[in-house]
DNA sequence: TTGACTTGTCAAAGCGGTTTGGATGCGACC
DNA sequence: GGTCGCATCCAAACCGCTTTGACAAGTCAA
């Protein structure tokens, strides 16, 4: 069913039609009325395609996500996050395009979306610490918005972002605060730029006590359950384990908490542990009280807020950058508790 | 950049270009060669929305996931599964449209798709026990296939599901092997067509060996971290607790683990754990030696089977539906042992 | 009655491709 | 030399919508 057959049933003229289901005011009520009843009635909807090619806005978005470089893992954050986002576009009645890519071929795949004229924007996810997508992502020249922020670039574009580095800087003193000497960071890849800056964060609470980092104590790379529980079981077995980890995330904070209990110690009371948590709908940080002590901000949020600048940057092209930098909670859990006596050996 | 412009500066016409680029042999291999290396260097790419308006094609495949009722969850087997259909999408150049709606309003979506004419098929995510939507979907008419079965509709439709009956019945029978009679099932909502085939594995193998189910010791809902945990610690606090937990998805079991830690009990040796294992990439079921006994089938592959089931049928709209039931491994890992000695209440 | 102004509707020109049905040029064959 | 076949290339007609500019009918003031 195509506009001009839809008319002729109506008796009206394709013009008349497209302006009723439009909302445009050139057409009585009367007539909106009666267009507007036929098309639900035959199932009339204008075919998205010839829309957009008559109007020139694709209404749609990109999101282009990485999986890891072996292509087997796509991190799960990415699922409540275009959740999130997908909310707000069907609000506003625009279609969300994924492309799924291996990790580093997201310019191409932004090229492509571009050129092919199928998207109106980009959602652009993972920076990285040494990103050069914003050098193409600016000949591109479609409005975009960045989940975290590109390293190296301060303004002219728009992000949310949360606070990483007074998060885990503010995680680390509440460790320390605690008694922690020996604590241990499992973090992400270090060219991830969110890794980085909880890196620094922590970084910088130790040196705030004059406490050295080993280097021994960390850990960056996939932040999966695996990968916490191997770090954290190795880091147990050192002569001089650590008392508390700082994660980056849930699930690989549930790595450790096993870890933990494989070595027959107890978290909260022998080891302690913070992570952080994205909030994701099906991993919940236990219920009244929480699991986990841990730095919280919603990722689906951050989709919705993301998608929302998005949208606002398209409708209206000459605003000014968004930038958004989220504090994240931080919740007392279960997780943490003082710093056993230091017996260690005595200088 | 559009065709007429670039035939332009090639100095052909856009019909040739086009041809060139579609690889149409009209063209002398000349200035195939000619029109490629011109279509790089200067960016062009035919406009996605004129092709599919031109062709008929919309070259794109629509994906509805639902989030649960309250919103607030999305299934986090739904990004390995897009993961893994956007491999083969990408492949054959085809975009993937999401939408997430809200769970019930699949349909809807699935019209909304359709009638607009920018997809060219769907994949049907979460089929449920009293689904409508097999009618619906036979007549908007595009190619489907289901994630899972449509209950009630043996043939005509194209499915990629895995034995869960068998699956539970040959997990439950290994714990029943072990010992365990009193044994417990948390399992999805009732309403997912895959719960109901779980359960019914299960039950059909306590019925194999005379041992009658204990509604007790039955949980059905959000396959949740916080859920597992509630209900195994409900469970294991009843005058008869539980032996054993058959758990429908690895971060549920994550959940039971916590509860039976919390009750100073040991995983594998005082309470045995089976669980269904998706396979996701972040969250391994252990390394070398899984975690978890285990019913596993990734769901990434089916993600990437679907899709290429799909644009197969659109391709060959005459084919006949791909039916493929896939059976599950089992695999053996630490949480199951012996059921502990029977001292309970004697005779 | 006439002209100006609304109001509601329409015909037709795009949007940027693909594809049909030629047109052109050139060598080969009778 | 005329005709045919083949290899290349092209003009123009779509695809289904939006939107510009025009038009008929009705309203109102002069």
């Amino acid at each position: 069913m195509n506009l001009k057959e839809f008319a002729g049933i109506l008796g009206l003229s394709p013009t008349t039609v497209s302006r009723a289901l439009g909302g445009y005011p050139e057409v009585s009520e009367e007539t909106r009325r009666k267009v507007t009843e036929a098309a639900i009635s035959h199932g009339y909807r204008p075919n998205r395609r010839a829309a957009s090619l008559a109007t020139g806005r694709a209404m749609a978005i990109g999101h282009v996500i990485p999986t890891t470089l072996n292509h087997e893992m796509v991190n799960p954050v990415f699922a409540d996050f275009v959740a999130g986002a997908g909310e707000i576009y069907s609000r506003q009645n625009y279609d969300l395009i994924l492309s799924v890519v291996a990790d580093g071929d997201e310019a191409r795949a932004y090229r492509g979306l571009a050129q092919a004229g199928n998207v109106d924007g980009l959602i652009v996810h993972g920076p990285r610490s040494d990103d050069r997508r914003f050098d193409i992502l600016r000949d591109i020249g479609l409005p975009y918005v960045v989940h975290g922020r590109l390293p190296g670039h301060q303004t002219g574009y728009s992000f949310v972002d949360i606070d990483n580095l007074r998060a885990f800087r503010k995680a680390t003193d509440l460790l320390l605060d605690l008694g922690h000497r020996r604590i241990a960071l499992l973090n992400g890849h270090l060219m991830m730029d969110f890794a980085r800056r909880r890196r620094d964060g922590f970084a910088s609470a130790m040196a705030g006590r004059g406490i050295p980092v080993d280097p021994a104590l960390l850990f960056f790379g996939e932040m999966s359950e695996a990968n916490g529980h191997r770090a954290a079981r190795d880091m147990l077995t050192l002569r001089e384990p650590p008392t508390a980890f700082l994660v980056s995330s849930l699930i690989m904070a549930i790595g450790v908490r096993r870890a933990i209990h494989e070595a027959g110690l107890r978290m909260g009371a022998d080891v302690s542990v913070v992570t952080h948590d994205d909030v994701l709908g099906y991993l919940g940080n236990g219920e009244d009280r929480p699991i986990f002590t841990a730095t919280r901000s919603s990722v689906r949020a951050a989709g919705r807020r993301c998608a929302e600048i998005l949208l606002a940057r398209i409708a209206q092209p000459g605003l000014a950058p968004a930038q958004e930098i989220w504090e994240c909670d931080l919740v007392q859990g279960a997780s943490t508790g003082p710093a056993p006596d230091n017996r260690g050996p005595s200088p």
